[in-house]
DNA sequence: GACGAATGCAACTGCTATTGTTACATACCG
DNA sequence: CGGTATGTAACAATAGCAGTTGCATTCGTC
């Protein structure tokens, strides 16, 4: 695959599931009509799941199943579930090696870039999976 | 060094460089400075040059040195300058083995996801290196 | 209870991007 | 000319991630 991999799968297999929210998809299902493998569904999957996001099912008739209204999961609630953090990287990954101009500095740096992330997420908060999904699919009975 | 890290050293010497933009710096002391490689810096500084942010000189009193003034150059510069697509990957990847319903899923994914991205260079063009720069910063004589 | 079908999870393999490093050509200034 | 800087190419080392295999577990159905 490419590039924003996780994010760009899990958009996908929600936004799909907005069309149909009963019905039950196997991570085979969806690995397929994403072109990928079912364990690399499940694994992201399994975070979206961790975050009440989804819900799955194990044995026979199992699968998994939006958790929540679709008009009801953010981009947020996604990127947030993923551990996704784009534009500032984990906090508290300073040098101690610097001298104090220095480390004054990239603290200052990694306070702009996280309000730089906050504003991402907010952002992100104003779209949700219902309106990912394209309004006149016809293969959908929403 | 961490993750984003080309990002973070342009901001680091860009914020630095705003204190004292009269200065010249050679990539050794940036690399000093930053606890990286004077190539690496030469790589990103590089990029910086190409978009017109900063100007470099050869030669024995060679160096870098901004290009405009601090409070001309925004965050959106420097991420643009870069070739950074933290939020969608580069545009047309489609992958062309799927079905008309998935490709037209993608299509919509990746819209959104270009969406965000416009947005986030638009709040990016909102904060100034000068902006980053701490402003009580005694060590600069700006 | 046995069997099939699904998730859950761990381990391993490649692939790719990025950083760090070395080496060398080039340019500028005294 | 010599010293000091950038510019650039080539390579090694690393890290993250997709992909894959294998197996345990769980649930429904026969």
């Amino acid at each position: 695959m490419k590039r924003n991999s996780r994010l760009s799968l899990a958009l996908h297999t929600l936004s799909h599931m907005a069309g149909e929210p009963h019905r039950v998809r196997t991570s085979a299902d969806i690995a397929d009509h994403a072109g990928t493998n079912p364990v690399v569904v499940r694994r992201v999957l399994g975070k979206l799941r961790e975050a009440g996001l989804l819900s799955s099912e194990k044995g026979h008739a199992g699968g998994w199943r939006l958790a929540k209204p679709a008009d009801n999961i953010t981009l947020a609630d996604v990127y947030l579930a993923l551990d996704e953090r784009l534009v500032s990287g984990s906090s508290s990954d300073v040098e101690p090696t610097l001298c104090s101009v220095e480390t004054g500095l990239q603290k200052r740096v990694a306070d702009v870039l996280n309000d730089i992330e906050l504003s991402l997420v907010e952002r992100l908060r104003e779209t949700s999976i219902k309106d990912v999904h394209p309004q006149d699919c016809g293969y959908c009975h929403s």
